[in-house]
DNA sequence: GCATTATATGAGTAATTACTCATATTTTAT
DNA sequence: ATAAAATATGAGTAATTACTCATATAATGC
């Protein structure tokens, strides 16, 4: 296969037109079809150009090589994170700390129960440079938000550094619901796992 | 490329003379300088054989295909995480509840932060099926391990699914700090991270 | 010494797959 | 109507790479 070429990830055109934007639109879940139902190992350009209806070469027109098209789904993946937090952050005003982790602690497992297998995509790239970025950018966002909201709670924290409290309250929430879904003894179903969890979390931040 | 057989893991021939256990160790430890220098997306066939200084047919003498080799060195990774451990947890009789949790934690966090690019790897493969096979392994023996020298301050713990509470404890311990590991703005030599997650763990635990 | 078994060799093969490019079709602007 | 711009096409290419096999060499047992 010719070289990869990793300049950019960065979409070759616009797509400016109503069908273009089609064409972009089916790249994207015809991908995420893809890996939900066979894997990352099985995302080929071609199979996804197949799979979207459109040829190999319109693909190419919009997405400079394979990595930008894992990029952009990793770009929405965490951009629907973000959104379905803050969505549920903006229902808790007013409400204590209490139901305020219990309610993000929800938020994330049942993310996590939707798609064991976009899951694994997502544990997968977590670590490749690229996803990284993503991940990273989004994580800060999350903190931002997450601290402006736990501040008002201030006093009711226990002392210590506050950006490393955040920063594991938030890779609790990403990464344990995983370990979860593809650990065969034991089931994300579990209404006791959301308990622990909140045990878990909620013990580490109060004073 | 050929299909890759993926039928078995398990060597082809069994080294018996002096010479071919120098071949499989040379193989060994050349993927595994690969694998820290380079990266799993350069770990090829060739190149290890390359590397260890003898013939890609001599490679395949003793490995069926790429995955036993993979699956040889997370076999390795795994059985020195568990000695790790349980060298550790010898010497920690008749220390109490809090000590035992501190040192748990300062062998783990010491370990990663050993090769960064090897727990890479090791964070890549964690989720391919054969990875998993590995982990789910060593965590079955490493939370035995564990509740059997936990279940002495049972009456310091808190009431909560025992099952759940391990298995946390030991996905805490496993992945956090790889997370850190590939977060630019924090650092695992930060002494305060250890700190942070020993009241995670503790708290979590305690009654 | 001789036969058998274990080990080593590496040029070559076959399959895969990311990506190109010359050309065709459709849409938009004037 | 027509030029220009946007979009679509897909056969073909080049690079990669896991793995084979026929053969050679070394060790072991008798």
């Amino acid at each position: 296969m010719k070289k990869t070429q990793k300049n950019s990830v960065n979409p070759r055109k616009k797509p400016t037109q109503e069908r273009s934007k089609n064409t972009v639109a089916h790249i994207l879940t015809a991908s995420t079809q893809i890996l939900q139902s066979l894997g990352l190992e099985s995302l080929t350009t071609n199979k996804v150009a197949q799979k979207a209806g459109i040829s190999i070469g319109s693909l190419y027109q919009y997405f400079p090589n394979k990595e930008s098209i894992i990029s952009a789904l990793l770009e929405r993946y965490v951009q629907g994170q973000f959104e379905l937090i803050s969505k549920e952050m903006a229902k808790l005003e007013g409400k204590d700390l209490e139901s305020t982790v219990r309610a993000l602690i929800k938020v994330q497992v049942e993310s996590k129960r939707k798609s064991a297998r976009f899951n694994k995509f997502v544990a997968e790239t977590l670590f490749r440079i690229d996803g990284l970025k993503h991940m990273q950018k989004i994580d800060q966002q999350i903190a931002d938000y997450l601290k402006q909201f736990v501040l008002p709670f201030k006093n009711e924290l226990r002392q210590g550094d506050f950006d490393w409290m955040i920063f594991n309250m938030i890779n609790i929430m990403k990464v344990l619901p995983v370990c979860v879904i593809f650990h065969p003894n034991f089931e994300i179903e579990d209404p006791a796992y959301e308990a622990e969890l909140f045990e878990l979390i909620y013990r580490y931040i109060k004073k």
